[in-house]
DNA sequence: AGGATTTGACCGAG
DNA sequence: CTCGGTCAAATCCT
């Protein structure tokens, strides 16, 4: 895929090639956003992680390449500073997000939170949640544009936290008795902007308030199944006061679910339904990138799959729009695709999921790949 | 009917 | 006392 592009480019003018060049390095930068995106998945698959950073090597390398041969790497060097506003980088332009995380080497980020996660050794970020039924909903692509892009802004563990439990009456737990992690994730812009961001886990809504000094009020969630096997996970989702399009995510706590070998977040991984396979398919390579056992992919792979599908694919996730709210158990209860569950379960057992998922990963960079920048 | 969401009230931390 | 987090009854949805 990329050597054809690589050839291709070499037939055409040096400010073609250049434009073309410029793509396959933002590109390559994408896939390593990719990667870092998922790291947290990927951390106990050596193997892939192997492969893609090969795809990310050789996409660099044949921009690298290209640039040596075709072009004075000062040129290029000019276009990356010149202004976003300049034409001649659209894809440059295109991605802020991608600029922000060339800019502050969030690469750095994901390896400190595996660091974390490894030292820790306990369960993952939340990754977005599949919802089920509501999969095969509308606005897939809102759901996809609009899905976990993964763009960490902040992520951090602090023991910081409340709680409240079942003990007496109301026993909340002591603030630095919890974990928690907060990260910013990207709203749909299209569709139902009120969906927030979704992971891998089902979340039951038990409370929203208005919080001081915020313009938008706090949802509150648990796992769902937090009394049958006594989760104690919870997010708390806002809109950032600044930025409607952006929710900041509060996970608190790991979830304990899966580990009950009956949990029902974990169902059996039977075979597939007909007719939504390839939307399961997509959905489960996107939102559970992990290499698991039963059903890795590899990140190239998922490339691969990604960029063919996703057209057709709609949005894994769910929750049904039911205004605002990731519980996606309400309409889509559960796990309701095998393969999502199979991979969920994947997920979970590996003790890892990053927060982001491919499904927020590479709609996301399609949408901003083709469609050029219309988030600013 | 069962389970999820809504929303006002309650409770504890600061 | 204020505010954030949670509870739980009412309501909604499938």
């Amino acid at each position: 895929m990329f050597k054809s592009e690589t050839d291709k480019a070499k037939r055409k003018r040096p400010d073609q090639t250049m434009e073309e060049t410029f793509s396959l390095i933002l590109h390559g930068c994408k896939l390593a956003k990719d990667l870092e995106s998922n790291l947290g998945n990927l951390a106990s698959q050596p193997e892939i992680l192997s492969k893609s950073c090969d795809d990310i090597v050789k996409v660099f390398a044949a921009a690298k390449g290209r640039l040596n041969a075709d072009q004075d790497p000062a040129s290029f060097t000019q276009l990356l500073r010149e202004s976003p506003s300049s034409s001649q980088q659209p894809q440059q332009s295109t991605d802020p997000s991608l600029q922000e995380w060339l800019k502050y080497g969030v690469i750095t980020q994901a390896m400190d939170m595996i660091q974390q996660k490894v030292l820790a050794g306990k369960a993952p970020f939340e990754t977005n949640e599949m919802g089920g039924k509501n999969l095969l909903e509308g606005s897939a692509s809102a759901r996809l544009k609009g899905s976990v892009v993964g763009e960490i802004q902040a992520m951090e563990l602090s023991d910081s936290g409340r709680g409240s439990s079942s003990s007496s009456q109301r026993p909340r737990r002591r603030k630095d008795d919890e974990e928690k992690r907060t990260m910013t994730v990207p709203a749909p812009q299209m569709g139902n902007t009120d969906l927030p961001p979704e992971d891998n886990f089902t979340w039951r809504k038990y409370g929203q308030k208005e919080i001081l000094g915020s313009r938008y009020p706090r949802a509150y969630y648990r796992c769902t199944h937090q009394k049958l096997y006594n989760c104690p996970a919870k997010k708390q989702v806002q809109r950032l006061d600044n930025d409607f399009y952006t929710f900041e995510v509060t996970y608190i706590s790991q979830h304990t679910c899966h580990m009950s070998s009956t949990a029902p977040s974990i169902p059996p991984p039977p075979p597939l339904e007909t007719g939504t396979q390839d939307q399961i398919m997509t959905q489960a390579m996107v939102s559970q990138p992990t290499p698991a056992s039963s059903s890795s992919v590899p990140l190239g792979r998922w490339l691969s799959m990604e960029f063919n599908s996703l057209a057709s694919a709609s949005c894994g996730s769910g929750s049904g729009g039911a205004g605002g709210s990731t519980a996606s158990a309400r309409y889509g209860r559960e796990v309701d695709y095998p393969a999502v569950a199979d991979l969920a379960d994947v997920m979970f057992n590996s003790g890892s999921s990053s927060s982001n998922s491919m499904e927020f990963i590479f709609p996301s960079v399609e949408d901003k790949w083709e469609a050029g920048d219309k988030k600013n």
